[in-house]
DNA sequence: CTGTTAGCGCCTTCAT
DNA sequence: ATGAAGGCGCTAACAG
């Protein structure tokens, strides 16, 4: 009973050829009408099921793609990974997921083991701009494997993508908060070597600069995406002697670490501080004093991405699309006076 | 360039045989030492890489494990799935994704698609008790497939499984409100038909008991785990006539929708009513008025459930194990006087 | 120590 | 409409 059923077993059943019960179970025209049926229903008494893994080896597709992400427990990737998994699985597409932890061996190793596990495609968010990895990344282009970056890509020819503006993300929450009547802005970056916090980066120098607001060194400070890191960015910017009147921080995390700090020194949020965070992860909705953020919409990037995926699959790679999402802007207490 | 290499490709490079070559690369003894330099040599320089669809057809080891969840997009599930990867990827397997959003439909689907796709094991958190996945699992049992439920589990014979002491879990969340002062404690109850829910609300009973609190039925909400359900549930508890004073939420979201609800009706949170949830989502931790909860360690979770797996494996699934982790009451400023 | 053979389960020419 | 044959890439059994 637990036995494995091939199409072997069937065809000896009926006294056929395993070509014969191979080409019913696939709706292949030319076949009678008669044995097709013979065949389904055999199989179904017999309780076959299709081994994947020989068809993947003879057709060369795995039906699998691989998702590489720094970590899967953080709510933006896990609703990208929410997303890939619902668009790509009514296609019949298993998602395997790697996580890197931000390391560049990792990451490396992830893409290598899932070439030589014959995925289909590769998604992935990268953990670390380095040559080798780009490197790594046009070899797997050139075999034809379709890859597809999201949220932090590199930039490489033919390489599609699905990220959101980072540039206009920063420019949105830095004109929010000059609107809200902040002039001392101070602004929390991530590792600017990649692309997405260069961008929010710099949309917010443009947003002071279009403001006529001097832009200031001194309150630029780089952080990680979290808590902690907030706390201590903000006991910086405290000490100045000109202390801002309003964080834009890249990460909600380091946002949250921010107020309360602000809060351990009396200072009023948002009455005489605003602050905004960036990516609107759930805590932001759930605070008394709730904070305001930009929504990368990470569901939908996940839907885009995994879009973009099946297009390349079936133009043959032909179509190169860059596709840029817009950020909205979420204003909730943390900034609104 | 893009060329597929094979092991026939090296055997021809060096005047021997494809066998020779798959021996060398797989460490086989009998292989001289000179042979086996020169073709792991020629390997790199050639840059082949193992077919490892091939090996597993070959084999009947495909070296993945499918995890099927209710979504990803929620940080308990996103960190067992966290725990899993990481025990499992230094052993060489991959690991797919499946959500059933609860669906039964799908999560019977699920199963078959990981069975055929050839997996090596199924690791699951079950979405519904019914008699037909009961019966899927067994039969998947029967094929030598090993399963290992964590978290929500079916009690089937021989199917191991990791799960935390939800009875204890009550208990003590109960006994801590009890503690504090509070003697008329309602509870927020999930599907009951689910086992964690069934037991944490009779270890929610059996604090009441062994501390001579009466039991009272109109205490005991049904909800679903959401912030929304959470708000109608404290208004229905508000409208009676004896209100309780306290709430043990079998959800962090349905606690957080209550105290919401009850700070709009002018009850103070701690002194006049306090709130104890379940899970330690991320927010519970980040709120002004922190919120007390269970710790169910879900990264030890998915850890212990890899471990589980790769034990099954090893021994043929001769060793059953139910693991059942413990609890931590976490203690913050919902419950707290 | 290495070559020969065969087969994992499937599908797809090429024949008939 | 169906059968025969071969191969996807790999490895294990059997020879020698």
């Amino acid at each position: 009973m637990a036995e494995k059923i091939t199409i072997y077993d069937i065809a000896k059943e009926l006294n056929i050829t395993a070509a014969t019960v191979s080409r019913a179970l696939n709706n292949n025209p030319k076949i009678s009408p008669t044995t097709r049926k013979l065949v389904i229903d055999t199989a179904a008494k017999m309780n076959y099921k299709q081994n994947k893994l020989a068809q993947a080896l003879r057709s060369g597709k795995s039906n699998n793609v691989g998702v590489i992400v720094p970590r899967i427990d953080s709510n933006f990737f896990a609703s990208v990974i929410r997303g890939i998994e619902e668009e790509l699985h009514p296609e019949g597409y298993h998602v395997i997921i790697c996580q890197t932890h931000e390391d560049e061996t990792r990451e490396i190793e992830n893409i290598n083991t899932l070439v030589n596990a014959q995925i289909d495609g590769i998604l992935m968010s990268i953990s670390n701009v380095t040559k080798e990895n780009e490197i790594l990344i046009k070899r797997v282009q050139n075999k034809k494997i379709p890859i597809v970056f999201f949220d932090r890509k590199l930039n490489i020819d033919g390489v599609s993508s699905v990220t959101i503006d980072d540039f206009l993300g920063g420019y949105i929450a830095t004109q929010h908060l000059i609107e809200e009547g902040c002039t001392k802005i101070a602004h929390l970056s991530g590792d600017q070597s990649l692309e997405i916090y260069e961008n929010r980066f710099k949309g917010y120098k443009q947003a002071l600069l279009d403001n006529r607001i001097d832009f200031n060194e001194e309150f630029v400070i780089r952080t990680k995406s979290s808590v902690n890191e907030g706390i201590n960015a903000a006991k910086t910017l405290l000490k100045l002697k000109t202390p801002p009147d309003a964080i834009f921080s890249s990460s909600d995390f380091a946002a949250l670490g921010a107020i309360q700090e602000l809060r351990d020194n009396n200072v009023i949020v948002p009455n005489n501080f605003c602050v905004i965070g960036f990516g609107d992860e759930p805590f932001t909705k759930f605070m008394e004093l709730s904070i305001s953020t930009i929504n990368q919409s990470p569901l939908d990037m996940g839907r885009v991405a995994a879009k973009v995926f099946l297009e390349q699959i079936r133009n043959n790679l032909e179509t190169e699309r860059k596709v840029i999402l817009t950020p909205k802007l979420i204003t909730r207490k943390s900034s609104t006076r």
